[in-house]
Formats: structure tokens, sequence, C-alpha cells
DNA sequence: CGATTTTGACCTGCGC
DNA sequence: GCGCAGGTCAAAATCG
């Protein structure tokens, strides 16, 4: 399930304040996560939630491992309108990446729209949104006081959509690559 | 000039 | 009800 996660070795060659490279889960998302559970998956994440941080202190580098998944609540932020009986549970899935960079980049293209800092973290959290029309998958992406070589990555929602970047740098078609591969 | 970021205000859930 | 914490909106600023 993790194999997919040895590619930003090569974070040192990113230029200054570009983006990483990076395809997590999404694509597999496509096909796992739509609608059904994947409960083998979600008990291992339990198990996970014990010790986020500490297992990423064991991590050689770059590697990256889902921490929790599944919301309970249905926020969806119906301002002002009622949200009548419909159980809209998205399921999140999160990693961390051991990255020097912010931006863990994944093929998708995201606006930000907010940003806030969370209590017990030094470091601010983003609210990113994907800017593909009728797909609104959100993302946080937010570094870790703890151990701030570490950017943990929220995930929220599935894309419905071909990833629209232009897939012209290297890595980013290797770790393509690699996920189907991994299959 | 359109798309994206920035940033403070605003909203909502939750615990007291 | 109040205040805090997390999440989102939206206007202005910035970017390409």
């Amino acid at each position: 399930m993790d194999s997919y996660q040895t590619f930003f070795s090569s974070s040192s060659a990113t230029p200054p304040a570009s983006s990483l490279s990076l395809n997590m889960a999404d694509s597999r998302a496509h096909n796992e996560f739509q609608g059904s559970k994947t409960n083998g998956f979600l008990g291992l994440m339990s198990e996970m939630d014990q010790l986020p941080v500490s297992n990423a202190n064991n991590v050689p580098q770059s590697k990256s491992f889902f921490v929790g998944s599944e919301t309970d609540r249905n926020d969806v932020k119906l301002a002002g309108k009622k949200n009548l009986g419909k159980k809209v549970r998205k399921p999140r899935y999160a990693f961390q990446t051991r990255s020097q960079v912010d931006i863990l980049d994944d093929g998708y293209r995201w606006r930000k729209y907010g940003q806030k800092a969370v209590k017990n973290n030094k470091f601010q959290r983003s609210y990113y949104r994907c800017t593909h029309q009728g797909c609104n998958v959100k993302k946080q992406v937010q570094r870790l006081t703890k151990d701030e070589g570490i950017v943990e990555t929220t995930y929220e929602g599935m894309h419905s959509h071909p990833i629209q970047k232009s897939t012209d740098n290297f890595e980013h078609i290797l770790s393509q690559m690699q996920i189907y591969a991994s299959f």
C-alpha cells in the first residue's frame, strides 16, 4: 500500500521556492475509495493514530504514510442552509512527507483559500481547493512543530477528473509509473 | 486582465 | 451563553 513513496528523495534537486513533485493516492483513490469502505486500510489507520509523529522519526527520508481517514462529521459549510439528512461523510486521507518544501505537487491545480494557525503548532495550516470545475476536493498542508522536516498533507474528497497539469517534469512521470507498477 | 494568494472577518461546533 | 479552535469567505493585492 505504501510502496509509492520513494521518489521524493531528490528533493535536494528541487529548485528554490518550487514545488516538489509528488503523486499520492489520488489515482488509486479513484478505484479503491470511491464510496467503498476499505476496512482493512482503516483498521491500519486506527493503529497509526497512536503514534503518528514518532514514526516519522524513523523514516530515513522522504517517506510518507497515511495517518488517518474517514471523517465522521459532515461539516460541509452550508452557511445558512440546513443539512437535510444527507450524510456526506467524506473520507480524508492524511499522510506525512519528509520534505523541505511545503508545496507537494500532486499534479492537480490547487487554489489556496485560507490559512490558519493551529494550536500547539507554531506553523500555520494552509487550505487548498481543487480548481477544476465541479471538483471540490480539498486539502490541508501543515508542517509539524515536533519535526519541522515533515509536512502533513490531508486530502478530503476525490477527484473525478484527470490530472490537468502538464507532465513536464521527470519526477512526476516516474512517480506516476510507479503507482501503476505497484499494483 | 484573469487567475491566484493574502489576510482579516465571519461562521460553526464544542466544552465549560 | 461565552469563548476558543478550526474552517471558510471574500475583498484587496499580487502574479503571470
